[in-house]
DNA sequence: AGTACAATGACAACATGCTGACATATAGTC
DNA sequence: GACTATATGTCAGCATGTTGTCATTGTACT
């Protein structure tokens, strides 16, 4: 699905986190979402802000530590990839009950913060 | 878990892939049960048989295509730490119904499947 | 203010995973 | 038996993740 975005499951994932916060996130910030190590995060964003999808602003809270925001074709891309994910996850998911669907992750997340 | 044995999490999936199979698997059929590549679980094997933990065996139908095995020292490392694992798994969800990790097991082959 | 602790950036070594490509071995078909 | 398609071994390039280390920046406490 991100394929043809120039995306891959990482990078989607650092503009899922972005695109959720209201007003950028630094690259620790990013990774504390994302539950991974800032360093591999960091890596990721130097590429996408080399390809344009993503931009570096200034953090008026800390003289080096940027915002990670995106950019204008950090949010096209964003919308247009949300419009082939969001019905695919529907079809994927239609046929099942929600109150399943629903159990089952609360089940994951209650697992998740028990392992933290 | 696995650290204290000189494991992985990479190495124990090969190790219970080989575990739950009765003579043996060959490479690409590893890959198969774990569904990756074969060629990733091929630089594995490759480590695990140079650390002792693993033994190649020939296989009477394909004159290539070793059958990968469980050494000694393997077995002992299996048992060893599913001495561990069971009791963590059992303690990480002695407080969840039974009901309930079922059918999120049954939701996530579902689409498991679905996806295949 | 000064000092100690925590957070961050940057670099490196390593483990895993993927895909692609090419040669060889098996299996299935005529 | 010969031919073709599939399976396998092997090598290579790349993306992602981890941990460790060290210098720098921020924070909190006295």
């Amino acid at each position: 699905m991100t394929e043809s975005l120039g995306l891959t499951h990482a990078r989607w994932k650092v503009i899922g986190a972005i695109a959720l916060s209201n007003n950028g996130l630094t690259v620790p910030g990013i990774a504390r979402v994302l539950g991974q190590s800032r360093q591999a995060v960091q890596r990721i964003t130097d590429v996408m802000v080399e390809d344009g999808v993503l931009e570096y602003h200034k953090n008026l809270k800390h003289k080096r530590s940027v915002l990670v925001m995106l950019s204008e074709r950090g949010k096209e891309v964003y919308n247009t990839l949300r419009e082939v994910q969001d019905p695919w996850a529907i079809d994927a998911t239609e046929d099942i009950p929600v109150e399943e669907l629903e159990t089952a992750l609360r089940l994951l997340r209650r697992l998740i913060k028990k392992f933290n």
